[in-house]
DNA sequence: GAATAATCATCTGTATACAGATTGGAGTTC
DNA sequence: GAACTCCAATCTGTATACAGATGATTATTC
């Protein structure tokens, strides 16, 4: 998908979809010359890849031990919820600021595009491509870059869990009632924005990231439960 | 001052400081053979090391081109203040739910303890440290170790930049006004801590950040003049 | 004289080899 | 039988070498 993809890119993008989807065992010391060869790459470009998903909080580096999966534990997961109210908040307040009319408008013209889709989609990475879509283009409106990379590591790093949720939710609940929940705070905090309230966006926000979170922490259990399932490739 | 120092790290800590303070001029490719012979290690820790700081946000790094320093554009500085502004006022709301008053109290008494030294105080990089040393506190009282991370990376390549505004301030108005006006929203959003009063704490939080931002952008002006006198070593 | 092409030097990208560290197992001793 | 020690195998940490790419300089042609 990129366009100078080196090895050293290539392979950095296979560990984090790897890491995205927990195809690492919690804990578990990851063995350098097994991934290597299995990724077809020598060692040296496999751990510059594997520095910098330390870096992005994805694994765990020990000295002399080497590298290991980072574990999604509940705290980890309410930190990481934490986190993205935090920057989306935050987000929508400066999107209040500074976003034309025009730039709104577009995301609005998003959703009511993808809201048929959102209504037949039965596919929940589908459902959640297009909801972290619209959370990404409501970060672009903030025009602060650094806002936008924080969220997009927080969303790689939560997209495993998030997936377990969805699923979940779709077994109990009416498919429907869910999506059009979340669609109709989507739209009340892009009012909002063309309102220039930007505590009634902000706190929109919070709560619409909230819920999840509550959600998210029942969610954890059946992760867990998901985890050690040997997963095939 | 790190427990078991690897080469790697070694070379990541020194690299980590050289780009926090400016060592590497804006926009210049990065000559890996050159530091590497510099720093006394090999190429292949110093690329790991780099890569670690192009996923921190030091760094870009250009497929075949290699390594770049990443200017610090008035553009990027506000979204650095601005990314600050969200997580801190985040942390704070988050530590008046969840803080125990004797953690509060402990980081008080830190403030009390330090109050002469601020006063005292001539080397505006120990008076940063001081004030770096209170934030990272009050963010440890949130209990979310995503925060805290977050924030200490916003510091990190903030931390020059600061440095200069600092140095600045000093020079046009008297010392004390500054650090008092400093140490009272310190104290202020405390005590709203203390009194559960997150809207106060948070709200305090956000002017006391933002105020140093309209401050920054005027230091920037400054610093650039500052990046490109040689520097010694 | 200027522009383009070709060549050469330099630097990046990656494989590999080797040394030091660590872990697991086997053997011995209490 | 359990615990401790020692040895061996495996794995990490890093240097180095080499290939491919990039950029600059020079030479050649219009």
């Amino acid at each position: 998908m990129s366009k100078t993809d080196s090895n050293v890119d290539r392979v950095y993008e296979k560990l984090r979809k790897m890491a995205a989807n927990f195809e690492f065992k919690p804990d578990a010391r990851i063995n350098e010359s097994a991934l290597s060869t299995e990724l077809g790459a020598s060692r040296t470009p496999l751990r510059e890849a594997l520095n910098r998903l330390v870096a992005e909080g994805f694994l765990r580096f020990q000295s002399g031990k080497g590298f290991f999966c980072r574990p999604l534990s509940p705290a980890r997961i309410m930190d990481l919820y934490e986190a993205r109210v935090a920057v989306e908040t935050e987000i929508v307040r400066l999107a209040c600021k500074r976003a034309a009319d025009a730039d709104i408008r577009a995301v609005q013209d998003y959703l009511d595009a993808t809201e048929p889709d959102y209504d037949n989609c039965e596919d929940p990475l589908e459902l959640l491509r297009m909801d972290e879509t619209y959370h990404m283009k409501v970060a672009a409106l903030s025009q602060n870059e650094e806002l936008q990379r924080t969220l997009a590591n927080i969303n790689d790093r939560m997209r495993y869990i998030r997936l377990i949720d969805l699923k979940s939710l779709r077994g109990k609940s009416p498919v429907s009632n869910h999506e059009k929940a979340q669609l109709s705070a989507h739209r009340i905090v892009l009012n909002a924005m063309l309102a220039r309230d930007a505590d009634t966006a902000s706190r929109t926000m919070r709560h619409h990231i909230e819920r999840r979170l509550e959600e998210a922490t029942e969610a954890v259990r059946i992760a867990y439960s998901q985890l050690y399932v040997p997963g095939d490739d």
